[in-house]
DNA sequence: GGCATAAATCGAAACGTTTTGGATTGTGCA
DNA sequence: TGCACAATCCAAAACGTTTCGATTTATGCC
């Protein structure tokens, strides 16, 4: 092993004549030590170039100084990023301003959800988990409420008991692109739901159905796909939607692999997908290509600042902050043209300000 | 903060009526205590649910049981995963065999390669790093030699001094790549390279240039484009090869970005992607789908056994074992169909079993 | 100078585990 | 039974930091 930091607190001491404790203690701002001493302690710390050792704070105080994200591999990791890595960046980034450091840990397909946050629990990995998928009366945010274990989910879960979350207007966004389609004279119109039971496809059939019923378009349950979201899944469950009805005009998507997978099923229909054929829409944080981008429309969330939000919301939670305060729906950004918006992107890349990445809703 | 675990040492030895040294020397195997003994102890640590404490461990021994793994995030996050988290996926699970856990850290663009691992080090948060991206003199590996903060990298240098790294033949397999397009009467073959000095484009360089010789095919300065890796970055630059040398009939690709980049720059020259118009080459660990697949041939790292490889080597490292041991060059897998290919990753992605989806030269 | 009080600093113990070296017990032989 | 040696177990200290409660120092008043 390397050897360990020079400095500690007991040399710390040594140098300044004083004692641990009130090294320490000047160190953490103590109120019964002198300004004076503080001051000198914490310029001596700088120079020597004290760092504290997270080993010995968390053995005395219990604190890991980390918090620990879950991701779900099987449909991050085959398939395509579709903006995990972005959001770990977010996260990472904004746990940094307080020290904390964030642990990424998958979760592969043969494990439970549930698995991975107990054992993040019992052994100590991490004072705080972040998680996504959630279900409504998901068991993870339910063990971690009875254990009293900090966690913010992306997503939300229908529980009674207040927990801290970040999500999207996932019925507003479906609302919008129902209404938009509509607009433009569709009238049948699929929506495309994941597969999982998971909490944001029931507010996105909520919002499909709300602006059904504002427009006076009947509620055709035939018109509702469930399918898991990998491209190849959504492929087949568009395939059949196509093949047992041809009248479909549009479909608003769950994301954008199940775009891309609803653009090959088209394709495969002899349907070309866009604004002339079989219009799609679609949700997510990572806007690359997809086979068609004309006529397509996106509804953006941008997961970089979605994971600055996470780790904000996780560091008020640790300081104490009540969970109910820490609930936030943030809106998706509407794209009607990709490829603009991806030129944007570009140009932006170009000014390489990670801010400015975010869009320009970005209210974080 | 939650509770810690109620079981620990002396719990435990207080069960077992043995002092807390006993205990830990049976828990470890120590050859100083009865097997009767160790036996009783296990049945009773087993039974109980006795986890070591990571941080009296680390306090006592200087192993902090985690490891890291650097992402560069402009790259991964900007513009999609070229198979990075399933590179992490391989590596956590393969830690996870000797209890390790990852850490994954993210280095912006603004922060230097080297000051990601120096925090890593100084601050305690890992064992040791792993980190990609490498260049000849990397400065992260001479700091890591300096310091004997173990490490593996994912890519090779020239340093003199031995160390551990996992890479890819990319000599070979650009070799293969140029050797094929000539057997398929190409004699204008362009080589795109990434920019930034690292390793791995000189020895693409060098399979280039060593097959340009074999075929007795004159070395064209012309034909190496070097640019970053985005899709934006590699439109340009081979908007531009094409723009001033219209002779070029194949570009042998950096990655699958540089692949969709080149093939919108073509799409731009009205030059048809695939085999009758400009024929596309390139590498990476993520078959996702691009704007064209006839045609298109693939170099393919499966990242998942990369990454256990990567974990492999970290675990022998750590263990004693000399790094000049630890120095493996994977093959690339050769997707001629790239449709084919992912055609087979859907079918074994449902019988579900990850180490099929490595493919069927994964030798790991 | 002595006393009371506040300010400032300090010693000791705790957290969980490992490891060194000592103490205790068991065994074999004269 | 006593001695020497091996087997087995144990006490104490270490790792770095925090925090409780005790001790020391400084200040103001009579």
């Amino acid at each position: 092993m390397p050897a360990r930091p020079r400095i500690n607190l007991k040399t710390l001491a040594e140098y300044l004549g004083l004692s641990i404790t009130t090294v320490s203690r000047a160190l953490k701002d103590g109120p019964e030590v002198k300004p004076d001493t503080v001051a000198r302690v914490k310029e001596a710390a700088a120079s020597l170039g004290y760092l504290p050792d997270a080993g010995g704070v968390y053995l005395r105080t219990g604190r890991t100084m980390k918090i620990c994200s879950i991701f779900y591999a099987p449909e991050v990791a085959d398939y395509g990023d579709a903006g995990f890595l972005a959001q770990v960046e977010g996260v990472s980034r904004t746990l940094e301003t307080d020290s904390y450091n964030l642990i990424v840990l998958a979760q592969t397909a043969n494990q439970s959800p549930l698995e991975t946050v107990r054992r993040v629990l019992q052994q100590r990995l991490a004072d705080g988990v972040i998680f996504s998928r959630t279900t409504p009366m998901d068991e993870r945010a339910r063990f971690c409420l009875e254990f009293k274990f900090p966690f913010v989910s992306f997503g939300r879960t229908e529980l009674h008991s207040p927990h801290a979350f970040v999500d999207h207007d996932d019925e507003g966004g479906v609302y919008d692109a129902v209404m938009r389609l509509a607009a433009d004279g569709h009238k049948r119109i699929a929506l495309f739901n994941p597969a999982g039971g998971m909490t944001y496809a029931g507010f996105r059939l909520r919002g499909y159905q709300r602006a059904l019923a504002d427009l006076g378009l009947p509620w055709d349950r035939s018109m509702l796909v469930t399918s898991p979201l990998s491209v190849w899944a959504s492929q087949d469950a568009v395939r059949d939607l196509l093949t047992r009805d041809t009248s479909v005009t549009a479909i608003v998507c769950a994301n954008q692999l199940s775009m891309s997978g609803a653009m090959e099923a088209a394709l495969e229909q002899g349907i070309e997908p866009g604004r002339d054929g079989l219009r799609i829409i679609g949700f997510g944080g990572m806007p690359f290509r997809m086979p068609f981008e004309q006529g397509v429309t996106y509804y953006y969330q941008p997961q970089r600042r979605d994971g600055e939000v996470l780790a904000r919301h996780m560091l008020a939670l640790l300081g104490g902050e009540p969970a109910e305060n820490l609930q936030t729906v943030l809106p998706y950004q509407r794209i009607d043209d990709l490829r603009r918006f991806r030129l944007d992107l570009r140009e932006r890349a170009v000014g390489r300000s990670a801010a400015d990445i975010n869009g320009p809703t970005a209210s974080g």
